[in-house]
DNA sequence: TGCGCCTATTCATAGACGCA
DNA sequence: TGCGTCTATGAATAGGCGCA
């Protein structure tokens, strides 16, 4: 506003207007693309470090770009957590049930688990089964109105027969996974809507963003990217 | 836009200062911690998906959060990412997708146990009670959520076409998840116990959750961002 | 007691440029 | 060709409040 330098030697032309809206589609424009994903990413990963200062939480980010490169965050490392989230999926068996599936258009991912390594639990509280028994109805009813609102998500089989041949246990936990899953389904359907394909999985160097934490010194923390190779090409 | 609720147009205190400054710094107030963190993963979460769907970018992101749950968010899925990641780290085997090479100095040890392990915890049932009743409030919000997607889901390309022809595998990976979840679930709730028993957590050193990982585990090599700033301290 | 909603602000970032 | 810088503006969100 104030006229710095009333020299106005020819007001600067705005070059800049300034933040522009943009809609949440895939930039088709190769470049932009590159720009925008270079931008979103770093803001990506300062959030994710503020989110492990804030709160205190630790945060793992992988991240395979257009390009083909892999780049990830991770607090105090991404290995930790990698490790933590695998370790939990093991307790079974089958680990590469996922691997390289489909995954056409499927993109929800959404689990909670606690860190504690997984202490193999009893299912002692059945009285509380009838509570979300009682819950698994408005679930149900829940779902099935969700189901009416995209005409191809409905009629999952597991959604909608499971319940029968099952343990009340069962009953209860899917219950809760349910709810979970389904929550994330739907808020991510929005997101998701643009996404309809899955470029494959491409192979690439590998780029890799580190928050170090002051062990012991007062170091201060610090940032470090890592990034090897080429150009991922694709 | 419009004034909802309290139609009282006349002067109202303004209750909202709005949105504060903060200092980038562990929160130490519980529940303000508590609560930023639910802000801000959803924030986060938020952000990658725009990733996703602006770069076309794959993105997974586990966080861990300060209360002991661990989120996580993927698309396509984690998994798929995850086990990229570990294969760019070690070239052990190559199931699928992924020819490329990981010129990343990420020569990082790639899966190692958790240091310490936390020691099982009893269930409390009226713990898990409580966490029902969580379920149920979410399943509150469910409902409200749901009613916002119907429109935006419409023309959904991925979400037209496939349920018919959506692959087995795919629904098997749901599956599989609400499997792991399942299991997760009684963990958690084991967990949601020790939280409310030791708000131990409070005072420790900053990015510490209880766990720490092998210091130099990862990193280094590319450039290094310091971060000498005036908060770097702790 | 925890969660979702609302508002005033701070923060992130789309474009456009400039440097390497 | 890519990335850092600068601006103005769209978005995210810290506090507060009220409901369940």
């Amino acid at each position: 506003m104030v006229l710095t330098g009333v020299n106005n030697s020819m007001m600067k032309k705005k070059t800049t207007k300034g933040r522009k809206k943009i809609e949440i589609k895939k930039i088709e424009e190769t470049n932009s693309r590159q720009v925008t994903f270079s931008k979103r990413r770093t803001g990506l990963f300062k959030k994710a470090s503020e989110l492990c200062v804030l709160t205190g939480a630790q945060v793992a980010i992988l991240v395979n770009s257009p390009g083909g490169r892999v780049f990830s965050f991770g607090h105090p490392n991404v290995d930790a957590l990698v490790d933590r989230y695998l370790k939990s999926h093991n307790n079974n068996q089958d680990p590469t049930t996922v691997t390289g599936s489909s995954t056409a258009g499927a993109a929800v991912a959404a689990i909670y688990f606690s860190p504690p390594p997984p202490p193999p639990l009893p299912l002692p509280m059945k009285e509380f089964n009838q509570h979300y028994v009682e819950v698994s109805r408005e679930l149900e009813a829940e779902k099935k109105r969700r189901e009416m609102i995209p005409a191809s998500i409905r009629g999952r089989p597991w959604f909608d027969e499971p319940t029968d041949g099952m343990p009340a246990e069962e009953l209860e936990q899917y219950l809760w996974s349910l709810g979970e899953l389904k929550k994330k389904v739907l808020t991510r359907a929005d997101e998701l809507v643009m996404i309809n394909k899955s470029p494959a999985i491409v192979g690439g160097p590998v780029f890799e963003m580190g928050w170090n934490v002051p062990a012991n010194a007062a170091v201060n923390s610090g940032f470090v990217f890592q990034h090897g190779g080429e150009f991922g090409r694709f």
